[in-house]
DNA sequence: GAGGTTTCGATACCTAAGGTAGCGTAACGA
DNA sequence: TCGTTACGCTACCTTAGGTATCGAAACCTC
């Protein structure tokens, strides 16, 4: 369907990228939950009601102001299952050290644990196309696929929230080493000591 | 310091047990951010103000109510490592399965993203006696049993914030799996095949 | 250029929720 | 009975997300 046809009226002014600029800089200076749209928008130079003439909300500006941050997925063609899920992880590091980033990315999750609509928009919008990338790329039933994305983000984002800083490149390193090592091993199953029985029944016995 | 020779006036209501199992209950049935400290009051009975004597915010009020509901650390003496960390996996997705425990968690976590003085709180409280039980019980260097904690409760709070459900049985035992094998792994290092080096330069190339 | 249509900025406003203040009353000890 | 403190209640403050209204501006067509 074309969209050439112009709308009647005044054209929409383009404010896109000036709004995710404010929007990152802001999230920086004041934290998520203190960067109000409000302040967004004047440090964009634009009027509140004019960010929400675009966005039909604070949560579901962040998310596209995150999307317009990663950009594409770095799923090179031709890589093994160990070079894309390392240079993914150091990707989402990275990115979520960039000034902003890391902070309104843990910020609308945050939000999202407590406003059911939010979370879908995140999933549908944020998460489902990097999922859907990563799918077609490793060649991984859907459920490790879905356990690798929550590991990785999961353990950055805890991270970040509790420290306000991204993982140390150690650390990172630590994760990467971890994951590698047991999509690998799962390969080629029980070569490692087991002292204890994973499968073992749950009993709390406080000390 | 003795506490015995009672203040005078009248003596406080005992009713912290009633507002923590008021707490739990709200949050299962409105959420965290809906569960507002006047539901949870209305429901123990007694009034918001009463609950603002006793805790001095709605965040130091769940802190306390997850230390209850958490209790001790099941860290058995004479355990292995990795039954000491398995039994801990297991422990915490089950405390985070129990109604309203895990809705609760995940809350306070996000909440505290952007509240600087939530952050402090749920680390001196919360966050610091569990990892210092932690750190005796495992015999591990600080760095790995931050690293282990960041992973494992990453992990859990993510699938809990974006699903609003506690990981399937089968996501636990992965978690196990994975958590075990990098520690095992660690301390007899470069058996396992490695297609990446993990310690290569990051460089992003968008597909 | 006139009229129609839509966006813009500005302002005022609504609502939810965390948190506080003040007040009369109830429960204790002396 | 008095002093002290906690209680419930109500009213209130503040922040922030989000909406409504309105005059002015920018565009197109006639």
């Amino acid at each position: 369907m074309p969209s050439s046809p112009r709308p009647p009226g005044r054209p929409r002014t383009g404010v896109t990228t000036e709004v995710f600029a404010a929007t990152l800089r802001t999230v920086q200076e004041f934290g998520y939950a203190r960067a109000t749209v409000e302040r967004i928008a004047a440090r964009a130079g634009v009027a509140k009601t004019t960010v929400y003439r675009r966005w039909p909300s604070k949560g579901e500006l962040i998310v596209d102001c995150l999307l317009d941050a990663f950009g594409p997925a770095p799923l090179e063609k031709d890589a093994g299952r160990a070079e894309l899920m390392s240079t993914t992880i150091r990707w989402i590091a990275a990115k979520i050290g960039e000034p902003g980033v890391g902070d309104a990315f843990a910020g609308v999750f945050s939000d999202a644990v407590s406003d059911p609509a939010l979370r879908e928009v995140l999933a549908a919008r944020l998460q489902e196309p990097y999922r859907l990338a990563l799918l077609s790329a490793l060649d991984e039933p859907s459920q490790r696929v879905l356990f690798f994305i929550d590991v990785v983000v999961g353990t950055l984002l805890h991270r970040m929230g509790m420290t306000g800083e991204p993982m140390v490149d150690a650390d990172v390193d630590a994760l990467v080493e971890m994951v590698l090592r047991y999509f690998a091993a799962e390969d080629q199953p029980a070569d490692l000591p087991r002292k204890a029985d994973p499968g073992a029944p749950l009993k709390s016995a406080p000390s």
